[in-house]
RNA sequence: GGCCCGUUCGUCUAGGGGUUAGGACGCCGCCCUUUCACGGCGGAAACACGGGUUCAAUUCCCGUACGGGCUACCA
């Protein structure tokens, strides 16, 4: 499968829904492993029992399925270095982590969450925000570096709670390249001593996936900016284990952020902009939790990669449209942009408006059908193929064929009366009439014999186009907007197309 | 508050010591047209600010402002 040693990792929480974001971060993975040959990977953190959601990792799947970004190994793909669900791996953390213990470079700590919320909410009382766990006040606090060693092994006997604290070093700085931002620099004095190893047993993300990733030969982590704090944390685990000569190399993603106002897009902004932030329909209990999603938007999955994949990342080039394959070629992690990209729900309407446009008719049959279904439309293969030809170039999501051709299906619901009062009178009646009568007898039913039947009648009788074929598209469809009318006609079919002109003209006598 | 990261049209961005600062979305106008679209053409619209460095800075450096992230036994 590859021909490289490049590996990278997707490594998505189950803790619900896929943002969208998240489906970004799975992108560039997908297309810097396309681009040098790796592999890509799905690993699934669900370390944390509390959050764990059911039905997420199955979510997460059918999106990158949807989006067409599968991995080559993770949960039910295979591969060599499973498993890839973190839950199945917890045996191995616990031992790492001792390792670290035995090796000076980590320590057992009994402070309960309990004692610790109280102690940063008395250092609070004092004045003191920043309360951490770290090189500075380790020496106050119940653990295996201030207990005496008998002690310690008292306790663990005992069974009693513990932690394994990562032993953050003193005075130094950790320098380390990332490949979106360059060099980045912390001090060790500012890190706290991140918990390694939970009371319940189980790892933290730190620990876990410095330990997974160094296990399964990942080469390059390609993750959201919010890791960028804790990647100092990381290189010290790394150089802990020994393992710095293979540590994977590092690019921090920019956020998207919200379309207006501050901060990271969220979940709430899919409700207040009445646009979708998750790649697919995701059912909750509660109303609030429960989200449509690109896909049901009527978004095709090529276009809302696309437009995922300009969110942050451009090829330097004025090409914008690419296919999955196109822009896994032209990827590159230099092209990366460094701050945040405002989500902008126009550009990607704009995207899918392109692949509509591209799209064969045949190819959009197949996804106007389900929606049509939904709605209880029913039409034939033939009818809507060539609905979807004359619709294509006025939609924007493949819901709009369902909204701005609904009269082909249900006949016309509603007529624009404006417009139908400032032309019809009782003269123009009875072109009309006429009219719905050439129709009626046409022999040749195609757009193009239409037109000429039509237009010589109109003629013949010093009548205008602008009366007569707002008032015949008005009658067919109810509105002023919508495709050539005589190809309306056509597709509409002799006993329908003259059905909907003779019920126009009682209703036109009316207004 | 502390730490880290960032800052080119409203938005996504290209560019980079000397450019008429380019493209796209959106917006406006014109053309096409039986309508709406599509398409074509054109327009308004940006280098956050202040200091350096330099013959020259939007581009390099430093500050400031602003924005973002992190600051849990969550990821």
């Amino acid at each position: 499968m590859s021909n490289s040693n490049i590996r990278v990792r997707f490594a998505p929480s189950p803790t619900g829904p896929l943002h969208i974001g998240g489906v970004r971060t799975a992108l560039y993975n997908y297309l810097f492993a396309k681009k040098m040959g790796g592999t890509f990977i799905l690993r699934i953190e669900d370390t944390d029992q509390g959050r764990y959601v059911p039905g997420a990792e199955e979510y997460i799947i059918d999106s990158l399925r949807w989006c067409g970004l599968l991995p080559v190994e993770g949960p039910g793909f295979g591969g060599e270095y499973g498993p890839y669900r973190q839950s199945e791996r917890k045996d191995i953390y616990g031992e790492y982590a001792v390792q670290l213990v035995k090796n000076g470079k980590a320590y057992y700590a009994f402070d309960t969450s309990e004692e610790l919320d109280a102690k940063r909410e008395a250092e609070k009382a004092k004045g003191n925000h920043n309360f951490r766990y770290d090189n500075a006040t380790r020496n106050e606090m119940k653990n295996s570096l201030t207990l005496s060693g008998e002690e310690t092994q008292k306790r663990l006997a005992a069974g009693e709670p513990y932690t394994i604290r990562l032993k953050i070093p003193v005075d130094e700085t950790v320098t380390f390249t990332d490949l979106v931002r360059g060099e980045v620099s912390f001090e060790t004095n500012e890190l706290d001593d991140k918990v390694l190893l939970k009371a319940d047993g189980m790892p933290t993300y730190h620990l876990a996936n410095i330990v997974d990733d160094h296990l399964m030969k990942i080469t390059h982590v390609i993750r959201g900016e919010e890791w960028l704090p804790s990647s100092a944390h990381h290189i010290l685990l790394y150089r802990a284990f020994g393992w710095e000569a293979t540590m994977p190399q590092f690019a921090h993603l920019p956020l998207i952020l919200k379309p207006v106002g501050n901060g990271k897009l969220s979940k709430r902004d899919g409700a207040k902009f009445n646009m979708p932030v998750f790649p697919l329909a995701w059912e909750a209990e509660a109303a609030e939790d429960s989200f449509s999603g690109f896909r049901e938007f009527g978004f095709l999955p090529e276009a809302t990669i696309n437009f995922l994949a300009f969110l942050g990342w451009n090829p330097g080039t004025e090409q914008e449209i690419f296919s999955l394959e196109e822009l896994s070629a032209a990827f590159s992690i230099e092209k990366i942009g460094k701050a945040g990209a405002r989500f902008d729900y126009d550009k990607a309407k704009w995207f899918n408006q392109q692949y509509i446009h591209a799209a064969d008719p045949q190819q959009l049959k197949e996804l106007v059908r389900p929606l049509m279904a939904a709605k209880g439309y029913e039409v034939s293969d033939e009818f809507l193929v060539s609905y979807c030809e004359l619709m294509k170039d006025r939609v924007v999501l493949l819901t709009d064929f369902i909204d701005e051709g609904q009269y082909f299906f249900t006949g016309v619901s509603s007529f624009d009366d404006q417009n139908i009062a400032k032309r019809w009178s009782p003269e123009v009646k009875t072109s009309f009439e006429s009219l719905t009568g050439i129709i009626e007898q046409a022999t040749d039913f195609d757009a193009a014999s239409l037109e000429a039947a039509v237009k010589s009648f109109i003629n013949d009788n010093g009548l205008k186009m602008g009366t007569i074929f707002p008032l015949l598209r008005i009658a067919l469809a109810g509105t002023m907007k919508g495709p050539d009318v005589f190809k309306m006609i056509e597709l509409l079919g002799k006993a329908d197309t003259v059905g909907r002109l003779q019920k126009a003209v009682k209703y036109f006598d009316n207004i």
